[in-house]
DNA sequence: AGGTTATCTGCAATCGTTACCAGTAACGAT
DNA sequence: ATCGTTACTGGTAACGATTGCAGATAACCT
């Protein structure tokens, strides 16, 4: 069996454990060699377990996201992931969109790691305010919840990307433009629905098309759908994110409507296959992986100046990107739209 | 400050902290209701730390993979994470295809967690069996190592999968048919190849066009365009999995070759846009969320039956979702390609 | 009532580290 | 020779839980 510890290596060296602690911290010891030689003879490992008792770290960050099969969080992770460093892991929690799950994962994770970076579900939630009572980091990416301010946060210019993608539509002509929203209660979905807004104000157009969903695909499906029943089918869409925007474009090809001939439709967030479909798509694009690199950096400096050091935000930047799914309206006849079931 | 411990909960009581803690495993004891009330009352959590040290369990579960961002592997995090329980949790490492990051995790990961699900990057390394040593439980999930046997895994039927893909294009005339294949010196680099080979012996077409590819988007983008370059090029290809497929479908598109009509392809690994990309794709899919859902099943089971039962191998199963990707061969006349700088 | 289980209890040792404390040796300065 | 400084060292008490042991209590049977 494996259970060579810290003694069996101080007396094969005959020295003292604690001369072999300290060696293995970093400090500079007399036998350097010898202990050195020891640890890889015997083969030996720390306890991670006996280290965590009497030291309190883990050298383990937590990281929380809603869904880890979008590819946006997906990103976000790998970013983190590649800013983690040498001598920390990071744990994933997964929370399904579960309220109850994000919540028993909060206190799951309380003692296991030294920090957490979460996406929170929504942004109503006391979650992790009441964590971090207990001393423990909390780092915001993508989301924050309505105390945002008192955590460093990793985020991106939500209002700013809706507005550019709102305010392109309209350059383009459009007048009938729908918005495929996220729910309300979180960061990019109220932001981006204030950008859209906002753009629509200063364009004097008042907004009739706006529907609130679920950043889901079925959800992005069904808005879709909608907007195609109504009398006056809008000219242009605004999915709020990718997930949303697949949704969109599965309803769009069912119910047999040409992009960007019968409408344009620009999506939030882009996706690795942007390009392949027909008429590629155009976005409004992020650094995710940035993001969540920039999540991590700041997670490890609040765990090495210490808890003292007021928090930080980082903002990373919005871009659109031009395909072909976006093209000025042709009001000129009234278009139907054949109706199939799928 | 929260280090409110077991003793403290043992004073509060009135009992020693033997009761507590047997409490605390499920075990029954005389004051039940006190102990719930005191351990609410003073916010008690047990000490992860604490518990490890002494019992040498972790509750938690490592998964490895190679790459998150792919949707594949999002997919099998998904999965396992589902079939977790209440009282464990997942250690997500990402080790981005480096060999170096994967030994280093492993050995990191000794003594943080119970156990650990892997999709090893090659099949040639003895990391995990070297691992397995000192007792740690490991199940093998999409791919294996050498010594695969010895360990529990959740793969599915790769070569199964590579055959209907092949004999559905050798069904609609294809002759001369491609392969993008994955590294073989993975599992299922190996078998896909395997599969494909054994098709095309049975119907007597000798292979011609055969491509080693590294798995990658860029992979897929540079062995496509090889494909096109050759002489006489296939008319039909199969990509061994989702993110070649898209890969060799940007080179497609690049280079402006129409699908099916000059050329068809089927990929290995449903996407989720499969559907919107024209033509729609033609793929070889698998339950990826049902495999790692096995995989941790698996692990589970190892964990509570104890070390001594026989591995077990899970697999589910392939499936062909014929959309419009692949179409008889135009053989007639010779088809040259207007090649396109990127 | 007496004996036998069955169930629960507290004591205390233990898990493998780290960090505090005091001690020692070496060395140059006074 | 004495002193202060520097640079290590070993002993040992924690960290906060789990668990084997033996004793106590209650429950059950004859």
């Amino acid at each position: 069996m494996s259970t060579v510890t810290i003694t069996d290596v101080a007396k094969h060296v005959g020295v003292s454990v604690a001369t072999i602690s300290r060696h293995l911290s970093g400090f500079t010891v007399r036998n350097e060699e010898k202990i050195r030689k020891a640890i890889i003879e015997l083969n030996y490992r720390p306890s991670a377990a006996a280290r965590n008792l009497k030291s309190g770290r883990t050298g383990i960050i937590a990281i929380v996201v809603p869904d880890i099969t979008n590819p946006f969080f997906a990103s976000i992770v790998e970013g983190a992931e590649s800013a983690v460093g040498e001598d920390r892991m990071i744990l994933l929690v997964n929370t399904g969109d579960s309220r109850q799950r994000e919540e028993k994962a909060l206190s799951q994770l309380f003692g296991r790691v030294d920090g957490v970076i979460m996406a929170p579900l929504t942004e109503d939630e006391e979650g992790p305010s009441f964590f971090s009572q207990f001393g423990l980091p909390i780092v915001f990416v993508d989301r924050v919840t309505r105390d945002g301010e008192k955590f460093s946060s990793a985020l991106t210019d939500n209002s700013k990307g809706a507005s550019v993608a709102t305010d392109y539509l309209i350059a383009l002509g459009h007048k009938k433009i729908a918005m495929i929203s996220g729910p309300l209660t979180t960061t990019p979905g109220k932001k981006r629905a204030d950008g859209f807004r906002q753009s629509l104000k200063k364009a004097s157009i008042t907004p009739r098309y706006f529907i609130e969903s679920d950043f889901s695909e079925a959800g992005g499906y069904a808005a879709m759908s909608a907007l195609l029943e109504t009398d006056e089918a809008p000219t242009a869409v605004f999915t709020a994110n990718n997930l949303m925007t697949i949704g969109a474009l599965h309803a769009l090809r069912d119910k047999g409507v040409s992009v960007p001939d019968q409408i344009s439709i620009i999506g939030f967030d882009d996706l690795d296959f942007a390009e392949l479909i027909s008429p590629p798509l155009t976005v409004i694009a992020r650094d995710a992986r940035l993001q969540g690199a920039h999540a991590m950096e700041l997670m490890i400096k609040h765990l090495t100046t210490g808890a003292s050091t007021p928090p930080e935000h980082s903002m990373v930047d919005v871009q659109l990107i031009e395909r072909g799914s976006c093209a000025p309206p042709r009001e000129l006849q009234t278009i139907t739209f054949n109706k199939v079931d799928r």
